[in-house]
DNA sequence: GGCCAGGACTCAA
DNA sequence: TTGAGTCATGGC
């Protein structure tokens, strides 16, 4: 039986120092995403919303971002839960001039804004994808961490098929708190992902830590909720906190990528303590999250 | 072969 | 509260 679809777009109006094309080029950085595809000017994915799946495509003019929207039946309230997706994605909802002030004042940062212009702190929406990513990517390489994600987006995710392509969504908190520990190690799991993934379901199932209630609380509020569960440690917190909750504020210390990055522009030693962490962030208050992505995106 | 990856935990002292 | 050991595997 064929099912009719739906086809609708939306614009969202471009903000001041925004560029598409950058915030393409980071989702496009080479890493085997399985969670949205990236050609050459669009970027597809599948979202969840209240009333189910919506397939979403998003591009652009000179003035507009667009978003397509491809679903069975399509509700205003749908339409404004893919607006906002979008904009907290791509975090357009912040004026960045702030920033880029900041950057051109220092030498080490003054060529940020013209190599990195427009480009957003790209977030994941989804709090319980954030948080589990963590745990996936933690201590293991980049490469690694996006191939046993797959599986276990393969395996318990959400999946529409449009033409020939699949398309998934991460997997609810059910899926994951129903996985046996037996299958997980099958997909490379260590023992520790399995538990603290299996943590992290077992709090979302019981409603004990959701984004909405998340996110009335203060950064410090937010944080301890966060740490209360095993598994979840300093750099996590601040690297949901940065990514999904949107705080400003947040320095992902012991970070082996923003060591580095240090490391390269501001001559510290290879790992560089807290302290000098903090003297570097110190006149960059209230866009430590901003400079923290940046000094990441520098090192690609 | 050895060391380190977008860490966090336990346990000993 | 600090440090060593552990996890599991890929990539260099």
């Amino acid at each position: 039986m064929e099912i009719k679809r739906i086809i609708k777009t939306v614009k969202i109006k471009q903000p001041a120092n925004f560029s598409f094309n950058r915030c393409l080029e980071f989702l496009n950085r080479g890493y085997a995403e399985c969670l949205y595809m990236v050609s050459e000017h669009a970027v597809k994915r599948m979202i969840r919303l209240t009333s189910g799946f919506a397939l979403i495509e998003v591009s652009a003019d000179m003035q507009y971002l667009l978003i397509r929207i491809d679903k069975a039946e399509i509700t205003h309230s749908d339409t404004k839960e893919c607006y906002d997706y979008v904009i907290d994605w791509f975090d357009l909802d912040r004026d960045i001039s702030g920033f880029y002030q900041l950057l051109e004042k220092y030498a080490e940062t003054e060529n940020f804004p013209k190599k990195y212009y427009g480009l957003r702190l790209i977030g994941i929406v989804d709090l319980f994808e954030a948080l589990c990513w963590c745990v996936i990517g933690q201590q293991i390489n980049l490469n690694f961490a996006h191939k046993i994600k797959t599986r276990l987006v393969h395996k318990y995710g959400n999946k529409i098929l449009a033409g020939d392509q699949a398309y998934y969504a991460f997997p609810a908190p059910q899926a994951l708190l129903n996985a046996t520990p037996e299958e997980l190690a099958l997909m490379q799991f260590s023992r520790q992902k399995i538990n603290y993934i299996h943590n992290i379901a077992t709090v979302f199932c019981a409603n004990e830590l959701n984004k909405s209630s998340l996110l009335t609380l203060s950064k410090t509020e937010q944080m301890d909720q966060m740490l209360a569960i095993k598994g979840v440690g300093p750099w996590t917190a601040n690297y949901v906190s940065m990514k999904s909750l949107r705080n400003m504020n947040c320095i992902t210390y012991g970070d082996t990528g923003l060591s580095s990055a240090l490391h390269k522009h501001f001559n510290t030693a290879k790992k560089p303590d807290d302290n000098t962490i903090n003297k570097i962030f110190r006149p960059f208050a209230g866009w430590e999250s901003y400079l923290n992505f940046y000094l990441w995106r520098s090192l690609g």
